[in-house]
RNA sequence: GCGGGCGUGGUGGAAUUGGUAGACACGCCAGACUUAGGAUCUGGUGGCUUAUGCCGUGGGGGUUCAAGUCCCUUCGCCCGCACCA
């Protein structure tokens, strides 16, 4: 027998055979559990963040099977994208081509790692399959007035030269490129995400199994505010302003009104006025990143303009376009108080605008004071509170016809059209009669064209000879196809519904989809917080809208994981090195080729740009699947960050071995024989051990502590190592603990507790065993450690019975010399026991 | 500026409702064994003291018989959003 585990001739062996057995093949029976990880982009190989994302979910899902659930763990592909047409720019290589090679290279690498998918659901969302489907969701969309068409300002990246949601406009740049963002004015599609804002907003609070800090950015995302809607009409004409404002209280406050440069008022004003237009052109060239917006001076025009204040005769107010004023929010229009708003108030000092403080705070506040307080110089309001002056105000509005309390989201439609070729046509053709026309059904999918180049810049799809120029199908006219094509994040939008019914004719089935519906658990990253879990939980809701299913959540519960990390390595001229070009010599790195020293940089998640990457393909073929598994679980809980250390790795595989010699150096000497009727002492002791670890490792997997999850089955293995059975109770009890050790591994490592099992005697499969049970009789105490206190601190401890009574207790610890020592001649003032913890003596 | 999180040995991290701080590992130290291995086994490992203790969970204060845990305050780090009226 070897003392090393085989893990090359292993983990291969037990992946085909239960693949052959079908081992994780979903089936609709209950009870069900959906569990998922967020779907991988194929850019080629695995990195360490996808292998901990699925390991985290496989424990789990394998957890789950063992308990008897019916479980889907399914997994895919979301294939659309730009770095596939960056591949075609610069090597040549078809967008189509790259992307199924990387699935087959990276599914590879997933399969090598003994994830228990049911591979017969797998989805490609590059695939007409899929994507027709979505094309079919759209059109829906359309119908349910969820999508529709509108000129606006999009955001621009020069870069990739194609628009981006806000969502994907990170400090002013595009997500992916970095490029500062323009504003450009285009027709788009958009979803009518706003329209649910206020659910997704109030759905939230109901997420009781989702982190608090996704939730949190999700609420701050969406941006509710309450305030009101005021009139302001002009003087010089009939035209009236709408003001959105929180703070309608402050209206005695009022000095200005400041209208944002990109409001339409504004625009016909500026065709007769060429001053007007260089000022707005001025605001336009202003970036949006935090530098920009930090050291923005606030600008204004006056337009000459005056509204009246709604509440003060002849008090005319003048009308300002202000560059700090967004049309993206509220109305376009604000008024200015500049007591009580700090750039109102930087704004006002500028143009020698009036100052009037209208809320008084606790003390003398210097101005702007932004706070609560009780409102002066306010006509009728006066000695009101903020809140009370606000219901005050919001009433008289309403009598007077002049406004009425409104409420305002930062949320924006989700703007979808891109101008790239990889990704889902957008099935519209576009007819000069017609108008827009939506592709009839029985006409999907509209299909991408193949034979497309990459020579030019612009969108392949709008330069292709022949694939646009199509007839109306509603005239019959020639026409055009719309050649944008939909961002990526559509795909990831509705990609969990699909796999209950991946080959449906239909987008999903309904009956497939709502028996497993909800994900009952969801896993990925946190930098999805905003962008994918916003929009998965949108599309739910819209689908719910267009009759698919009366769901309205997708997610139950879910899990952030942390980053995986490295440490980072520079040379002396400050170029970053790999770990593979670093070595430690005597408690310092050195750079291999040279022997010079290396700078050690704090751990980093791992990236290309810091040269800090460990290949997971690497790892697998150096260590083995159950290694790197072990190694990914036991080290940092799963939502914290995890430091990849050659260390660590080093450890989990020594712990692997020790474990084949444990089971292996036992099994025969370990047979199936009828239960002992008395039982040692240290029998029962091993037997507790192993109660107590099935109790606690079931809750630690529940909970998803997986590193104690392992720390708690290093105890127990530690213990059977020192342990040589004697008589035929100790072996039975030997065995008991064997068995549970290999099943509560089983999640973990699934190869190595295969073939452990087949060691032990058993037939194929481990997978298949039912979760051990834990013996609640041998979770009971009998007797505990307490710990003596004299007035809080700690003085020893003793063993008693766990049923001991107070006064048995307070007896039998104010007798012990160590405690008398302390107690001498004092008064015990009070004596505190809490049964099986602790005993504490007041002096 | 707004919102959220975190701070425990040399390191990753444990620690129901407040109840033995440092589980389990990594690392390090000492030893054993050897067919010299990707070993393995045994013992030790918070600090100061030197066999009795004292001090220790970023700092300061508080509540309590008892605080890593609760409250106040302060410092440091990380993340998200940000001219949102």
């Amino acid at each position: 027998m070897s003392t090393r585990y085989n893990f090359r001739e292993n983990e291969g062996r037990w992946q085909t055979a239960w693949e052959k057995a079908l081992i994780y093949k979903a089936r609709e029976t209950t009870p069900k559990y959906y569990i998922l990880e967020m779907f991988p982009y194929p850019s080629g190989r695995l990195h360490m963040g996808h292998v901990r994302n699925y390991i985290i979910g496989d424990v789990f899902a394998r957890y789950k099977r063992a308990l008897g659930y019916s479980v889907l763990h399914p997994m895919g592909w979301d294939a659309f994208g730009l770095p596939a047409e960056n591949a075609a720019i610069q090597h040549g290589i078809h967008p189509k081509t790259w992307t199924l090679k990387n699935v087959r290279l990276m599914k590879e690498e997933l399969q090598s790692l003994g994830i228990s998918y049911d591979w017969s659901r797998e989805i490609l969302t590059c695939s007409p399959d899929y994507y027709s489907q979505e094309q079919k969701i759209f059109l829906d969309f359309l119908k349910e007035g969820i999508a529709y068409r509108k000129e606006s300002f999009v955001n621009w990246d020069p870069v990739e030269g194609t628009v981006l949601a806000n969502e994907q406009v990170i400090d002013g740049k595009g997500w992916r490129s970095g490029a500062p963002i323009e504003r450009r004015k285009l027709s788009q599609w958009f979803l009518k995400i706003t329209d649910f804002a206020e659910e997704l907003l109030n759905d939230l609070f109901h997420l009781d199994h989702w982190p608090a800090q996704v939730k949190t950015m999700q609420i701050n995302w969406i941006g509710r505010s309450e305030g009101a809607r005021i009139q302001f009409p002009l003087i010089e004409n009939q035209k009236i302003l709408d003001v959105f404002t929180t703070r309608p209280d402050t209206i005695f406050g009022a000095s200005f009104i400041g209208i944002s440069p990109d409001h339409p008022f504004i625009e016909d004003l500026a065709k007769t006025s060429p001053a007007l237009q260089t000022f707005i052109a001025e605001c336009r060239a202003l970036g949006t990143s935090q530098k920009d917006l930090e050291t923005a001076e606030k600008k204004g025009f006056n337009t000459g303009l005056t509204v009246n204040h709604p509440f003060l005769k002849d008090h005319a107010l003048p009308v300002y376009v202000a560059n700090f004023v967004l049309m993206d929010y509220g109305t376009g229009v604000i008024f200015g108080c500049p007591a009580h708003d700090a750039r109102d108030y930087e704004f006002a000092v500028k143009y020698n605008l009036p100052i009037l403080p209208v809320v008084k705070g606790l003390s003398a506040e210097p101005l702007p004071y932004e706070g609560e307080g009780i409102l002066m110089n306010s006509n009728f309001l006066n000695g009101l509170s903020v809140e009370e002056g606000k219901k005050e105000i919001i009433s008289l509005l309403l009598k007077k016809k002049l406004g009425r309390p409104e409420v305002s989201y930062k949320l924006r439609d989700w703007g979808i059209s891109r101008q790239r070729y990889w990704g889902c046509p957008i099935p519209i053709i576009h007819c000069s009669t017609c108008g827009t026309v939506p592709v009839p059904e029985d006409q999907l999918p509209v299909q991408l064209p193949e034979d497309v180049f990459f020579d030019q810049p612009g969108n392949p799809l709008d330069l292709h000879p022949t694939w646009k120029y199509v007839t109306c199908p509603s005239c019959g006219r020639t026409a055009e196809r719309e050649t944008d094509t939909f961002d990526t994040f559509m795909e990831s939008s509705w990609y969990f519904a699909r796999f209950c019914s991946p080959r449906s004719s239909l987008p999903f089935e309904k009956e497939k989809a709502e028996f497993w519906m909800p994900v009952d658990q969801y896993v990925g990253g946190i930098e999805h917080a905003i962008l994918h879990l916003l929009y998965a939980r949108f599309f739910t809701k819209a689908l719910r809208k267009c009759g698919y299913w009366t769901l309205s959540e997708p997610f139950k519960n879910l899990l952030t994981q942390g980053m995986v990390c490295h440490e980072t390595y520079r040379d002396q001229a400050g170029s970053w090195l790999s770990p593979d070009e670093v070595e430690k010599r005597n408690g310092d790195f050195v750079k291999i080729s040279d022997n010079s020293p290396v700078k050690v940089g704090r751990s980093e998640k791992m990236s290309k740009s810091k040269c800090n990457v460990v290949p997971a393909a690497k790892i697998i073929e150096e260590y083995g699947a159950d290694t790197a598994r072990l190694f990914m679980l036991s080290d940092s809980p799963p939502e914290r960050d995890f430091e990849w250390t050659e260390a660590g790795i080093e450890g989990s595989w020594r712990y692997i071995n020790k474990l084949w010699r444990l089971v292996t150096s036992h099994a025969s000497s370990v047979k199936e024989t009828d239960v002992p009727s008395v039982f040692t002492e240290r029998a029962l002791d091993i037997r507790k051990l192993t109660h107590r670890t099935i109790f606690h490792v079931t809750q630690d997997i529940e909970r998803f502590h997986y590193n104690r999850y392992v720390a708690r089955l290093r105890e127990l293995s530690n213990a059977l190592e020192v342990f040589t059975p004697v008589d035929s109770s100790e072996i039975w009890a030997f065995q008991e603990a064997i068995h549970s050790l290999v099943l509560l591994l089983s999640p973990a490592l699934p190869h190595l507790t295969e073939a452990l099992w087949a060691e032990l005697g058993h037939p194929p499969f481990v997978v298949n065993q039912p979760w051990p049970q834990a013996d609640p009789a041998f979770l009971k105490e009998d007797k505990v450690i307490l710990t003596l206190q004299v007035n809080g601190k700690k003085r020893g401890t003793i063993e008693v019975s766990a049923d001991l009574s107070e006064n048995e207790a307070k007896a039998i610890v104010l007798d012990l010399p160590s405690i008398q020592s302390h107690v001498q001649d004092k008064t015990v003032k009070k004596f505190i026991y809490i049964p099986g913890k602790i005993a504490n003596v007041v002096l």
